[in-house]
DNA sequence: GATTAACCGAGACGGTACGTCGCGTCTTCGG
DNA sequence: CCGAAGACGCGACGTACCGTCTCGGTTAATC
């Protein structure tokens, strides 16, 4: 029983489907979106869905990835004024819009959602969609190392995680307001470190 | 049609309920775990789970209350030695272990995938079930700054979410290995910060 | 894993599934009579007709089972005036009219082709339906025995098949006009024979 | 869009679509019988079947048409020994025998039930199929009818319909057992009558 | 012998119905 | 009146075929 065969694949179909996916999680809670709602809002038999996606989780990692090549194919870059906090502070505050409006809110919870139910979604994750991101998190602050802003013996994977981890923990436990406030206060404890000096 | 009346609750039904629905969640993955398929195991009639949780949500919450009260009633206590980072670090590779281990792993990711699409249920959780836990966190913090081993000025509740907030993150994404390492190298850069000193 | 127990069925959802079947399969030809049609016109869950009956075909079956109930429990019987050539025609007469009959040519038809198809309901059938009715017509043709109008060593049963065979068939097979006459033909050749006397 | 060119129509594909169509429908019930089965088993695309046949029976049919095409274009016959009984029971024989086998009486059985549901294929079928050996049944009793063997005033179709009517009815309804007996029985009471003499 | 138009196998497509599963409600019966 | 049991209306699941369509690749009549 041979996969289909790609070649022949609708390009219309598919973006149709995508489409219709991101925008039926904007509108229903997630545990609502069906596959049916989604065949229907895309003007698509369910069986097109069924062959070429193996889960609803990876239609919207899809769509994610359709969505995300906007800025088509050029690879994400931080802002390095110069400045490392209020570099990091300026991203850390769009990260916040983002999570706080219901049209990114939806999707991204939903696809986070998702991720933590699978791990073979969350590896695919990671290395296609947070993976980018991430090495422009590293070469910003890798770029502050080389101007003597960053400890040079941190681990930059362990400094990310320190200054995204807390507000990102938040968002998706629903685990107090998200304001630039509090990327603030996190950012600064980041950088400066709890222990008295 | 009168709300149920607690007094008359048969306890025997409760308990059963809840102990399948733990048990399992451990068994099938979560977006498996069925109403029908809790009644069945707890040997209980579905209206009897329908009339006393409003959700899957309530009765897993419930059942991790159940369970989380095996330290009948105690208040929950972080070990204080006076040393600051051997105290959190040995609560950290606790804490790594039990997300490590299956048996706990299970339950509390199909909470904290619950409580991400729930801010309801978020905000019961954490007063209820985190909200203790969280004091006790900020009562060794506390004590730290009295002794002079953490800065005065930090918000408490910010230093909390810098030590822990990471490993979370990490686990709920499958965002890598988790492992005691991974949670001291974090605890340590959460300490020191990421600053040359 | 237990049959449902009947004693729990609705009796109000079974004779919906069964009027509704009845009065589709006058509405659409037999080919798109659906189960989803027949729920959705009964107002029933497909799954409670799933649960009671293991085919369209017996669903029909049930219908008619209702209907020819009409005349609750009492034996069928044919007119006996003595003359028997008069008799059987009035009867075929009256089995013209209802072949003819859009509302009982569509039901009957499909019953027909559903038993030309599955043996076991046609063994049901034939017990519960027709045989009933063929015993009225063989009591008939005994009694004309008695009287000295039918030959004493006619096998009944060949009888039956002889006077009403050739009117069913072409019915069935849409042989041709079903008519007064074409009846009347059949039932003289019947009777008389066919060869020269 | 032209209708299609029969003059380039593929000799063998029609061949294997109607070779393919009468082996399965011994093979599977009728039911089950699909285009895309056909078209698989026949090594055909799909559009080749909707392009030359407008339904599954017509299908049907012309394999019927091709298979009893083996005796080439030749008109059908009837023995006619001068001995009527005789030469009818043997051909009712070989009917029965027909109708037992159920590599003839599967796709006979199909074929009778689509004529149930269709009447434009039912005239197609009379005119066609059942028409010329009807013809040659009719010819074998004028030959009686001239040899004083059978009524001068009988209607010649209403004596085939009293012959293999009931024959043909016990068979499609599974009525009872298909036998060389009954059909002699039926065959006898046809010639003779039901009326003492 | 090259061109070209239609047929061909293949199979993706938008649909409809299938038969199943689980939802949350309702009904029955026993303690 | 609670609780076990489970039938009910409902809606989504994932699958099977429907009949249409589009795609290259023959194939046969025309130039």
């Amino acid at each position: 029983m041979p996969n289909p065969d790609p070649s022949r694949r609708s390009e219309k179909s598919r973006r149709a489907v995508l489409t219709a996916a991101f925008e039926l999680v904007q509108e229903v809670p997630y545990a609502q979106l069906t596959i049916e709602g989604i065949a229907g809002r895309a003007g698509v038999g369910k069986q097109t869905i069924y062959r070429w996606w193996p889960s609803k989780a990876a239609i919207l990692f899809d769509a994610f990835l359709l969505l995300s090549r906007s800025d088509d194919g050029a690879t994400p870059e931080l802002p390095d004024t110069g400045d490392l906090r209020r570099d990091l502070a300026a991203v850390l505050h769009a990260t916040v819009a983002e999570l706080t409006d219901p049209r990114t809110d939806a999707p991204m919870r939903a696809l986070a959602v998702e991720i933590a139910q699978d791990p073979a979604l969350a590896r695919t994750y990671h290395e296609r969609l947070d993976g980018p991101l991430r090495d422009a998190k590293k070469r910003r602050l890798r770029s502050a190392q080389d101007a003597g802003h960053l400890a040079r013996d941190v681990d930059l994977d362990v400094a990310v995680d320190l200054i995204w981890g807390p507000l990102l923990n938040r968002w998706l436990q629903h685990g107090g307001p998200l304001t630039d406030d509090y990327a603030d206060a996190t950012l600064d404890a980041a950088l400066s470190g709890l222990r008295p000096r």
